[in-house]
DNA sequence: ATGAAAGCGCTAACAA
DNA sequence: TTGTTAGCGCTTTCAT
């Protein structure tokens, strides 16, 4: 009269199996069943019982719920990944790769775009202090956003982590080495024999824009190259059509251009049209970061890409970090970047 | 000796303010509390109390755990959203709308790709069975998805709709209206003259790349036109640029072709210039889905600018509504795409 | 080797 | 007009 081979209530399948359930069915408590679940080392549980319980859970397809879990140990196993602008597809790889890493650390994602700038308090409001999330993964662009003041005053300690960018008073940065991957294109550039290389960076005020006119800069002056040739516009399209239209007016000698984005390169193939030149011959192009849609550009854009999966994946792990009670310190990710050969960059045109 | 005037309590910032300690200070019960908070029409409740509880709150900076909330109703206000893809900007477009229409209704977005199909298992146990969502937006594009068949079956009936394709045994389809979308194009184009149109669709299993078809071939017929001239190719670049050349070997003698999507309008064109041939000057081209990126593309892209972010948001309505214990039903969103005219579509070349 | 019980913060009957 | 009470499903300490 122990334990009848499995009945199946056919009658009421309740709605989902509690804790309670499988250990009513298995003859036990709750507390020894949360326990076995939780893999508690110091249970001590006879191996039939073990045996038992385990079976019954997996009969009755037991899964913990985690709202329950979550009020009772005070953690709520997700994360929110702040993002200015979805449409972005660096953004998505960086998506992937968190939303991967978060998942094999058990937590899940929560995304909010919060470059809009409607009502990013109130996205902070609903999320950390309403304790649905346990830690922020921002990816937000600009230095006076009112959330990354917030993040880095609130005494409540809520954990963060900033990458794609850098904030300057913290120390939860996670980074890519945007300045080892400038040098990399200054090299490619060169080893092809250009020398008067051009530059079309972002909005100076951003971290990011600055990082790789350094990188551009200081390896151009390694080289023993003239490094003054840049310009700075927006991140995207338009942001790059204009910036290389001033560079050619500014510098007509310029024999290839390195553009700090994809969108950017785009638009500066726009600007080297309008101007009735062409890529590679009159003037090679090299964008930063990769897209499939590099191949069916004309010409194919050579680009150099970034371990922009690595990067979400490494925001993870230092706000898990941060979390599991480790002390909180920025990273940069060395290398993982590489350049993607297609047909943008040839030889000088003189 | 009643309030004193706002006396903050320095030495001990509580972590954060709980229903109880507004309650405690209030001198009133959580109960009183709560379903103040909660707009509970039946609490009857003097003015000068329901002042000063509100007037603690707003002091304590209350916000109510939405964890232990969630455990209570036994409702999140979290909804799962399913992307196939994270880097298709078409998917970006959708989900800031969807995400916008959620926190207006009191709800926040978790976000999963589940293309890939690692473990798209796991993610649906993870979310729904682990209870972390109340329901599920999903937008995938694989008929035989295994979570379809689930959601279809699970007798547990969990919220959910589909958008952005359709599930033909489903009335939880939300969509937008691609037949006259198309039949949009179809005129468009036939006012330029063309007569001899060619199609790139998408995968022919796939639900919206049937649709897309079918609006362009019934209009095609409507005006008298031949709607045979059509090929299949991967909603990507690739798909598009081999979908073309399929179509100029077969039909050389087609003046326009419509693309189904972005990337496929690349696709072709790439195609196009492959063939030693121009748009618009020896061939038209239009594509579906509008992007920033349009504008700098040589020539500048033509196309159809559907309205994404109202469909993602017409699905957490829909998701809202079943929630909320209204019948599920599918639905279509009527017009709202239009043309963006740029440079790809010009007169038939003969 | 297992059980009992308190508690996480909130909601919702039901009392008073 | 406000208070009491019993959960929601789980974890965790302390008994046994």
């Amino acid at each position: 009269m122990a334990s009848e081979a499995s009945v199946r209530p056919s009658a009421e399948p309740r709605q989902r199996a509690r804790l309670v359930d499988v250990a009513e069915r298995a003859g036990v408590t709750k507390s020894v069943v949360s326990r076995l679940m939780n893999d508690d080392t110091t249970l001590r549980i006879r191996p039939e019982t073990r045996e038992r319980v385990l079976a019954i859970a997996a009969e009755l397809g037991y899964r913990p719920n985690a709202t329950a879990r979550a009020l009772s140990v005070s953690r709520t196993r997700a994360f929110a990944l702040l993002i200015p602008d979805l449409s972005n597809s660096v953004y998505a790889a960086i998506t992937r790769g968190a939303f991967r890493r978060a998942r094999d650390h058990g937590y899940v994602l929560l995304i909010a775009e919060d470059g809009a700038g409607d009502d990013d308090d109130a996205s902070y409001a609903e999320l950390v202090t309403a304790g649905r999330v346990d830690g922020l993964l921002v990816a937000s662009s600009r230095p006076d956003h009112p959330l990354v003041e917030r993040l880095l005053t609130d005494r409540r300690g809520v954990a963060h982590v900033f990458f794609n960018r850098e904030v300057p008073g913290s120390n939860r940065n996670v980074r890519l080495d945007m300045r080892g991957a400038s040098a990399l294109v200054v090299d490619y550039l060169h080893s092809w024999g250009h020398e008067r290389i051009g530059m079309v960076t972002g909005p100076l005020d951003l971290v990011p824009a600055q990082r790789r006119l350094e990188g551009f800069q200081v390896r151009m002056g390694e080289l023993g190259l003239d490094s003054g040739a840049y310009a700075a516009g927006a991140f995207n399209e338009s942001g790059g059509c204009e910036a290389a239209h001033e560079l050619f007016d500014s510098r007509p000698e310029l024999t290839a251009l390195y553009a700090s984005t994809f969108p950017q390169a785009i638009g500066v193939m726009k600007a080297v049209r309008d101007r009735g030149l062409r890529v590679p011959d009159d003037i090679s192009l090299i964008g930063y970061d990769d897209l499939p849609m590099a191949d069916f550009l004309d010409p194919p854009l050579t680009t150099l890409a970034m371990p922009l999966a690595a990067l979400g994946a490494a925001a993870v792990d230092a706000l898990v970090d941060q979390i599991d009670g480790r002390p909180a310190e920025s990273r940069q990710l060395d290398g993982g970047y590489e350049i993607v050969v297609r047909r943008s960059v040839g030889a000088p045109s003189r």
